[in-house]
DNA sequence: TTTAGAACTTAGAAACCTTGAC
DNA sequence: GTCAAGGTTTCTAAGTTCTAAA
């Protein structure tokens, strides 16, 4: 990236989600007369960028060994079936470059060309490593695979039965030193040592207990009451139920909502009796306060628990953890990240989202699917319930699924980030984004080169990819209408989501972005742009009305192919990776200095924060943020009227102990500017504090840290700076890039 | 070959827990 | 002991990409 992402600070913008001035309002209307006539388009084009300069383009490629093809603009039909829904017209041409299919790693976890690029690339095993375990995994080898891994359940049952040592002591080994109280009771599984699948499977052995249902519903006491236009009413049980989920939201923004109010409605009738439906026709006219304050004080009452009830609690979730919260898969005991499944409930879509308030079912053990290996002690559905079906599918990773009701998806109980299946993925995605690095300016020569292409499609990419890459926009999928709230991304920018100004505030060529993104989370950004980027938009708008794709003539499978055939394994997203990354990278280089650590600790965080900013990673800013910055503030002048003292306490020292000149005074004097020291160093600290915390308001650094940044530039940097690792990742944090932690050193470079 | 659905990653909010000041 | 603040964990929605069925 070249320093190319230094447009940041225009982009956080205080009110950070949806709001009504993004609403597309009336969007699909006049749709007639959307893409007019691309043939002229193409026609115009081909005048406009006549002959020469693309020659010698199209020459160069031999990837585009097909454009002749392309070119009699015959061929476009992709985005047709869901512009179809739009009931409009697209006339399109496009094919997919035929070049032969590269193989499949068989959906293995191993990055791709794992053959071909052993050349110095760290991915690979150290020669350290060379005669490590292996695990087993040969195909044929059912039988050694099963016993094994009864063996290793046993051993599992077995650490079970021991007093509960290790999961929740939480702080307790944090590194401070302090209070080094128990320690890791095993040494930690090192599977980024040992070989991976080459088959496409991800398991051959799993065993788990399934999911934990979410509790029955326990209906109300009798004297927590519903009142339908002020009379009181007794629902039944079913009623009662999704009554009080409303009623648990009653204080949410949610229930002020039109959509959210009348979804939620619509749904709760269902539930209703017929002669409940006849009576209750008006949400308005519900009272729903006593359920309301009924859970509050329930809440309150957990709080005001004792402390052996709480403890009591505590023990209680340990014990469930311990045995649904774990797998065997493989010889290892591994953490499963969700085994609850998903109580019912309101959904809360983000955003303006259409399906808000809609009630979640209750999910049965008849909706559940299991899967585990055959040869595995399968999990046992609650008494007098069965299972929707139990399959043995080692080519993923999930080891229960079951279809929600909402958009008809599938949710999945997964393993946690510290698992070797994730793991392993995590690592080859930086591997991946690793590969970028070394053909990236060979990539973005080419679409800058693309940029003069004749062909629309073709420009459309490049520009497309330009932003991505520049902006770290995500790759924008397009979205069922009325399915989910209106968010894009860079491939579904519409018309309306860009401005053009040929001249802004003295810079020239400006684009200005305004859309909702992932999460209706707003990006709003102002760039300037090279002037052919402005010309090839100034082109794309031609002719289109606001609601129009910006990119008619891309979508992000097409981008994909492309982006696969420039490199194997890249996709959009890995451009995001890469450059959060090497960002985090060049800012560390950039701002770290020979400090003391807490000012390395901003240093860090300040690299951390121009990579989510770069990501748009923002957060609404705390409710409680200027009154903690108040108090902070309040202590930093406490402690400056402090330092102030100790100064004047030195100084008078000092003098003393110069009129006195005897031993005591002179110890004085170093005990007084020991205390100067230290207040010095205290102020510091909470000034820093206050930087970092200002800095952040609206900024969560956690998405980028946790998904974006390759661990070993952190790992690299502390151990260069000798700050501890603690200081920067937490426990969960440290247990999710082990591999991390272990295998870089201080000369890592991204 | 296209497309729908499955699989998996990324995301911010909310709940929960710990810490430290008083 | 209480309380507020802030850090951590959990939750699950919302993306992207992959895969397999039509």
């Amino acid at each position: 990236m070249s320093g190319d992402h230094g447009h940041k600070d225009s982009k956080i913008d205080s009110g950070s989600r949806v709001n009504e001035s993004h609403k597309h309002k009336d969007k699909h209307k006049d749709k007639e007369h959307r893409h007019k006539d691309h043939k002229k388009d193409r026609e115009r084009e081909k005048s406009k960028y006549s002959n020469s300069e693309h020659k010698e383009f199209s020459e160069k490629k031999h990837r585009d060994k097909d454009k002749v093809k392309h070119k009699d603009g015959s061929l476009e039909r992709h985005k047709e079936k869901h512009k179809e829904k739009r009931k409009e017209e697209k006339i399109k041409s496009f094919s997919f470059d035929e070049k032969p299919k590269k193989e499949k790693e068989n959906g293995f976890a191993s990055p791709p060309r794992i053959k071909t690029e052993t050349d110095g690339d760290s991915f690979y095993y150290s020669p350290k490593y060379e005669k490590s375990l292996k695990r087993e995994h040969d195909d044929d080898d059912k039988s050694k695979f099963s016993t094994n891994n009864f063996l290793s359940f046993f051993l599992w049952i077995l650490q079970d039965i021991e007093p509960k040592k290790k999961t929740k002591d939480k702080k307790t080994d944090e590194t401070d030193g302090k209070k080094k109280a128990k320690k890791e009771p095993e040494e930690k599984w090192k599977w980024w040592e040992e070989e991976r699948y080459t088959d496409g499977s991800k398991w051959k052995f799993l065993e788990h207990k399934g999911p934990v249902f979410a509790p029955p519903y326990e209906p109300l006491p009798s004297n927590v009451k519903f009142y339908y236009d002020g009379k009181h009413m007794k629902l039944s049980p079913q009623a009662e139920e999704v009554a009080t989920f409303f009623a648990k939201m009653l204080d949410h923004e949610y229930t002020t909502k039109e959509v959210f109010r009348n979804n939620f409605f619509k749904d709760w009738k269902k539930e209703m009796t017929p002669e409940e439906k006849s009576k209750i026709t008006n949400l308005s006219k519900c009272d729903f306060t006593e359920m309301s304050e009924y859970f509050k004080a329930q809440t309150e009452a957990r709080k005001q628990m004792s402390k052996e009830e709480k403890q009591k609690i505590k023990e209680e979730n340990e014990r469930i953890v311990q045995e649904y919260g774990f797998c065997v898969m493989d010889n290892h005991k591994e953490r499963i990240a969700n085994f609850r499944i998903e109580p019912p409930g309101l959904f809360r879509g983000r955003g303006d989202h259409p399906k808000m308030g809609m009630l979640k079912r209750r999910i049965r053990p008849e909706d559940v699917i299991i899967n585990c290996s055959k040869d595995s002690k399968h999990p046992k559905p609650p008494p007098g319930t069965k299972w929707k079906e139990v399959r043995h599918d080692n080519k993923v990773t999930w080891l229960v699924s079951w279809t929600e009701n909402i958009q008809g998806s599938i949710k999945y109980i997964m393993l946690n980030p510290s698992s070797r299946i994730k793991g392993e993925k995590d690592w080859q995605k930086y591997e991946t984004a690793r590969r970028l690095k070394k053909c990236v300016d060979q990539i973005r020569a080419q679409y800058r080169d693309d940029w003069k292409s004749k062909e629309m499609r073709i420009r459309q990419r490049a520009v497309a990819l330009y932003f991505i890459d520049k902006l770290a926009l995500r790759a924008g999928n397009e979205k069922e209408e009325g399915e989910t709230a209106d968010t894009v991304g860079c491939c579904s920018l519409r018309v309306e989501h860009i401005k053009l100004y040929p001249e802004l505030n003295g810079q020239e060529f400006v684009v200005e972005f305004d859309f909702l993104g992932k999460d209706s989370i707003r990006y709003y950004n102002t760039i300037p742009v090279e002037k052919r980027v402005f010309k090839n938009l100034q082109l794309f708008l031609e002719n289109k009305q606001p609601e129009d794709d910006l990119f008619d003539r891309l979508n992000t499978s097409i981008l994909n192919k492309h982006l696969q055939e420039l490199m194997d394994g890249l996709t959009a997203k890995v451009f995001r990776t890469y450059n959060a990354s090497i960002t985090l990278q060049q800012q560390l280089k950039e701002l770290t200095s020979e400090d003391n650590t807490p000012a390395k600790i901003l240093s860090y965080n300040r690299a951390n924060r121009a990579v989510a900013i770069l990501c748009n990673h923002q957060r609404a800013p705390p409710k409680t943020f200027e009154k903690s910055m108040q108090n902070l503030q309040s202590k930093i002048d406490a402690k400056k009227d402090q330092l102030a003292d100790a100064r004047r306490e030195l100084k008078s020292a000092k003098a003393d102990a110069k009129v006195r000149k005897d031993e005591k005074t002179k110890k004085a004097v170093e005990t007084k500017k020991k205390a100067v020291q230290r207040i010095e160093e205290q102020l510091m600290k909470l000034e820093v504090q206050a930087t970092d915390r200002e800095e952040n308001k609206q900024i969560a650094l956690g998405t980028s840290k946790l998904n974006y940044l390759d661990p070993r530039i952190t790992v690299a940097w502390c151990k260069k700076w000798n700050v501890t690792i603690e200081k920067i990742y937490n426990k969960t944090q440290r247990e999710k890039f082990a591999w991390a932690i272990d295998m870089a050193d201080k000369d890592f470079e991204f």
